[in-house]
RNA sequence: CGCGGGGUGGAGCAGUCUGGAAGCUCGUCGGGCUCAUAACCCGAAGGUCACAGGUUCAAAUCCUGUCCCCGCAACCA
């Protein structure tokens, strides 16, 4: 195998929010069929991935469970980790933005870029309102007052470290320019050019006081280093960058990076920051970044209440870890989001895995062990019909190596099963249950089943960056051995006279629908039932999260009225909101509500309703709200009003 | 007029940049075969390529307009 240099790649690192789903879990399994792919080809890969671990978010879920915010990031880069081991990716280096040599290389780097000059302390500016804690520009002032309170706001500032983004524009759309191959797929480029490059770009904060989970700033501790510096960073502090140019062997051979696969959602701060903040910093930016398209859920959005999150782990349990892999890469198009259901999962499973490649091997393997007692001779006795099935074989390494280059991982696996189909069909050509019946065709059967024995050979060596474990099974079975990458446009690499396994095990095991998705149900009780007429008549009860006691006297602090609606219009520029006027007593308040989808404007006049009338007011949407109107809301979150059981004044109180 | 994605046979998608006979997988129907996991192989039906205009010898593809769906953002007080 020929060596043909240093492939570093890295994966987004994963935020440590919550438990990643399948749709995280895609990103891991897609870089891992690159990598391992890059490797078979004959680079010398580092594929480096890992989490992200600071900010606000983090610091709240923690506070909220009562834990340290390392606490709970240790918890959940475990479970990352364990996730990505359970779904047999091969990085090589899995780090984390807590892991003290990358702290204190980004407090270098910040220093270093401020003694630059590239990053300055500024300030926010703006209006300021002291009890809310909260800035406001002019626009959003209600009557020149706090939207939220209603009270007075003061001029004020709020010091803040922000980065030059605009020195390095020019070089950088100059840089987007001259390397097409830079932002893939290409039509991002267009969208990051337009929307922020050529605009103009703005400084970007980079430092925050008003959390404390993250990166200090050494020379002025109140400020954290705000997440973009912080995450990014990983993919040179975590391979030995070092702001004083001691740089690490490891970071001199690797970097620039050759890939930086991510999501497409944050194909933004890859194309724009990250090359900036590497200009700044005086070094090479990576060759390609790739922002991949999502893996969704089918039936509308996840949730939690639906019981239809998918989770990497809960797959495997039904499909073992390939078939995971199968479906995610094969489902995931090159631009557009996919779909993953499970129903779909079923699908695939069955008619790829077990009937194409399951069944090719499986009945090779038999016929073998049936006619020649396992025992594999190619006797020569070649045939015409042989010649395509040798061209289809031999040609597919450079398909899938064409597919590849250009990152279609789930083109170049197609490829594979295309070859897979091309041996079942040779079979039914060769018939060679009729050349065993007779003594003369003995020799060409042979033939045929070698044929057969090299061509699943080869199409398990290319099929191992995708399904290593599968791969690894057939060969197994076949009792051939991979084949070098180099070697896979020829023929005849199997040894004559080998032998098959006695009796072939199935590797992949047909499924029935209706059974998974009983199965599913009984895992994942659904909460919601079909909004039918007779469903509706059926009890359906819904848990929601208890929340925590509180005392008489707390709720003796709300103030519920029966409001009567009088006047309601549709909120411009928004697809939710209702704004009434509603009388309450002899006042009126305004009040925005969600409602839009279940009640038309119409709907709402005349409607005496319950409104919790001494909340806050806020605005939505630019539109001030002065209480709520209270619904109930099901499974669905669909909302229904309250609204008292016998006619009662408006301005009643509720108690 | 916040940003973006999409609407192609029953389902899921490719093809759109770089116009030139409408393709893939699954499902359905018919046939073949029996080595194999009711699998495999062959054939067929099924599409006004969302709609309406336009450019062109030629439009799913380019241009203009319209309708619908879905994300994100806003936000559901």
């Amino acid at each position: 195998m020929s060596n043909k240099g240093k492939f570093y790649m890295t994966t987004a690192i994963a935020y440590t929010s919550g438990k990643p789903h399948i749709g995280n879990t895609y990103e891991i399994i897609l870089a891992d069929a690159i990598a391992r792919y890059k490797r078979q080809e004959g680079y010398d890969v580092y594929f480096q991935t890992g989490t992200d671990e600071h900010g606000q978010k983090i610091q709240e879920k923690a506070e909220a469970a009562g834990i340290t915010p390392k606490e709970h990031v240790d918890k959940i880069a475990g479970e990352v980790k364990r996730i990505w081991d359970l779904m047999n990716t091969s990085y090589d280096n899995f780090v984390r933005t807590t892991d003290e040599d990358h702290e204190k290389q980004v407090q270098k780097i910040f220093k270093k870029l401020y003694d630059k000059g590239d990053i300055y302390k500024g300030a926010y500016e703006g209006l300021y309102c002291t009890p809310c804690e909260s800035f406001w520009t002019e626009s959003q002032l209600v009557d020149g007052k706090c939207p939220d309170c209603g009270r007075e706001v003061i001029p004020a500032k709020e010091e803040a470290y922000f980065f030059k983004m605009s020195k390095y524009a020019d070089r950088l759309i100059e840089h987007i320019n001259t390397h097409p191959e830079f932002i893939q797929p290409v039509s991002r480029k267009n969208e990051m050019m337009n929307n922020f490059l050529l605009p103009g770009l703005q400084d970007l904060c980079v430092s925050r006081t008003s959390f404390s989970w993250g990166i200090p700033v050494d020379f002025d501790p109140k400020h954290v280093v705000y997440v973009w510096l912080d995450a990014l960073t990983n993919y040179i502090t975590k391979i030995g960058y070092d702001a004083d140019g001691d740089n690490s062997e490891l970071f001199n051979k690797n970097w620039p990076a050759d890939l930086h696969l991510i999501g497409k959602d944050i194909i933004r701060f890859h194309t724009i920051y990250w090359p900036i903040f590497l200009m700044a910093l005086d070094i090479p930016l990576p060759k390609q970044v790739f922002g991949h398209p999502w893996l969704l859920q089918g039936n509308g959005k996840m949730s939690k209440s639906k019981g239809n999150v998918l989770y990497a782990d809960e797959l495997v349990d039904f499909f073992g870890v390939d078939a995971v892999r199968y479906f995610v890469l094969h489902e995931m198009p090159f631009d557009n989001d996919g779909v993953i259901t499970w129903e779909l999962m079923v699908e695939r499973m069955n008619s790829d895995l077990a009937n194409t490649l399951g069944n090719l091997v499986n009945r090779t393997i038999s016929m073998s062990n049936k006619y020649f007692g396992g025992v594999v001779n190619n006797s020569g006795a070649a045939e015409e019909v042989d010649e395509d099935l040798k061209n289809i074989v031999t040609g597919t390494v450079a398909k899938v190596e064409a597919k590849m280059a250009e990152l279609r991982v789930a083109d170049a696996m197609t490829e594979v099963f295309n070859l897979f189909k091309r041996c079942n069909k040779y079979i039914d050509e060769t018939t060679p249950w009729v050349l065993a019946k007779d003594e003369a065709t003995l020799p060409r059967l042979e033939t045929v089943m070698y044929n057969l024995v090299e061509s699943i050979s080869i199409g398990a060596t290319l099929l191992h960056s995708f399904m290593p474990e599968t791969a690894e099974k057939v060969l197994a079975q076949l009792n051939a051995k991979m084949v070098d990458y180099d070697e896979l446009s020829t023929f005849g690499h199997y040894p004559n006279g080998s032998k098959v396994t006695e009796k072939p095990e199935i590797l992949f095991a047909r499924l029935d629908v209706e059974e998974v998705l009983k199965k599913v149900e009984e895992l994942h009780p659904p909460v919601e039932e079909e909004t039918t007429e007779a469903a509706k008549e059926e009890e359906v009860v819904i848990d929601i999260e208890a929340k925590e006691e509180i005392t008489f006297d707390d709720f003796m602090k709300m103030q519920f009225q029966v409001g009567e609606i009088i006047e309601c219009k549709a909120v411009e520029k928004s697809k939710k909101l209702l704004c009434s006027q509603v009388k309450i007593g002899s006042q009126v308040k305004q009040i925005v509500s969600g409602i839009r989808k279940e009640y038309s404007p119409e709907d709402m006049v005349g409607k005496k309703v319950m409104v919790l009338v001494n909340l806050k007011p806020a605005k939505l949407a630019g539109v001030l709200s002065e209480g709520m109107l209270l619904c109930a809301e099901n499974e669905k979150g669909e909302l229904a009003l309250m609204q008292p059981d016998k006619d009662m004044p408006s301005g009643a109180e509720i108690c």
